[in-house]
DNA sequence: CGGATACTAGATAGATCGATCTAGAGAGAG
DNA sequence: CTCTCTCTAGATCGATCTATCTAGTATCCG
């Protein structure tokens, strides 16, 4: 094993393509960006681009889940707050990047729906992984349809992540928290006391 | 005037950033879809794949704001049926054209966000734009808070249109349809006559 | 008819793209 | 030590990219 080439590889593409998508990211700027030598790319992933763009794709795909993990353990308060939280702190990565950071997948989703196969197919099982993982926790709590509302959860957070980044404003994000969270707590069973409003 | 070149590469060129976006998009590409000559793309867009860019997406988005209005007009039933056919509406779309069709901006505004201001202002208006039609039409029947209502529902409609066609799966819009309406319902001024379950 | 303008036509430039190739450095095993 | 395998290093290839440039054709006005 001995260098970590390859993992500076792929965290360069997960912040290139995030930033900019796939296509618009060359080979080049990846192991400039990476200080990688050109050849060790093709070594590691002799599958070239597309092949460095589906493991790209599932290692973004799993920081991001841990992330929401995070947020759902710490979230003692239920559900709804822990989806507040996860809208929040996107919302905030999102600033702070200068409006740079938004879903990593999202970009590399839209451009190979219909050019790659491979590529799609990540995306598709990345977003399936985080819907499923919401899923069980909104079950866990009697929220349901637990997997309905997950995907419920995610369209609105995919939506309002765009609409916050192209607009370079966070209001998107706030507002559709807002009304997503309240949406999920109308959904926890009743408690034995009230849950009013 | 004489020739409708201009309006042909701006048809192409819409049709193409749809389905592949805006980066992997060659200009030749799209002076061979519309048949056009080479010398006419600079003669009509001088300031190169950039103004074209700018221009294809008004020319989207207006598109699109025709087909929102159409279901606005249409439905008698309220804000939240119409809501729920633009979902349906789109959901068609995508799949009758095999998940290519998808939101005409939304690939272009992710890849534009972060490396051209020009076309990220385009997309951000062209939001805007969808926002402040449906917030007009929320408004009108008393749905409030309107703004706040509308980027909520834009959001979930770009979201599930991602998730959709990632998964080749019209299930997310569907899911969040119901969802959406419902909410949007649930926001009705009280009539006289009982709106209950 | 002449002459200006609008548009077409395509060659060409220069840069960059993804991908392949050969050569060599480095470390660990025997 | 030497052999072997992993990884580095970068030259190079053909294709394609955006953009510019020069001609040539059509069209409309007088």
């Amino acid at each position: 094993m001995g260098s970590d080439t390859r993992a500076r590889l792929l965290e360069a593409a997960a912040q290139l393509f995030r930033e900019q998508g796939y296509a618009a990211t060359g080979l080049k700027q990846i192991t400039a960006e990476a200080g990688a030598p050109w050849g060790s790319l093709y070594h590691f992933f002799p599958g070239g681009k597309e092949q460095l763009g589906v493991e790209t794709v599932g290692h973004s795909g799993a920081r991001y889940q841990r992330l929401f993990d995070l947020v759902y353990e710490r979230a003692e308060v239920g559900a709804d707050e822990a989806v507040r939280d996860m809208f929040r702190l996107s919302a905030e990565a999102l600033e702070t990047s200068g409006w740079a950071d938004g879903c990593p997948i999202a970009t590399v989703a839209l451009e190979a729906a219909s050019t790659s196969e491979p590529l799609r197919h990540a995306c598709a099982d990345v977003f399936a992984g985080w819907r499923a993982a919401t899923a069980r926790r909104f079950a866990s709590e009697g929220i349901e349809p637990a997997e309905d509302l997950a995907v419920y959860v995610f369209a609105a957070f995919e939506g309002a992540l765009i609409l916050s980044r192209t607009g370079h404003d966070a209001g998107p994000l706030r507002v559709t928290a807002d009304i997503v969270a309240r949406t999920i707590r109308d959904r926890r069973p009743r408690s034995e006391t009230a849950s009013g409003v």
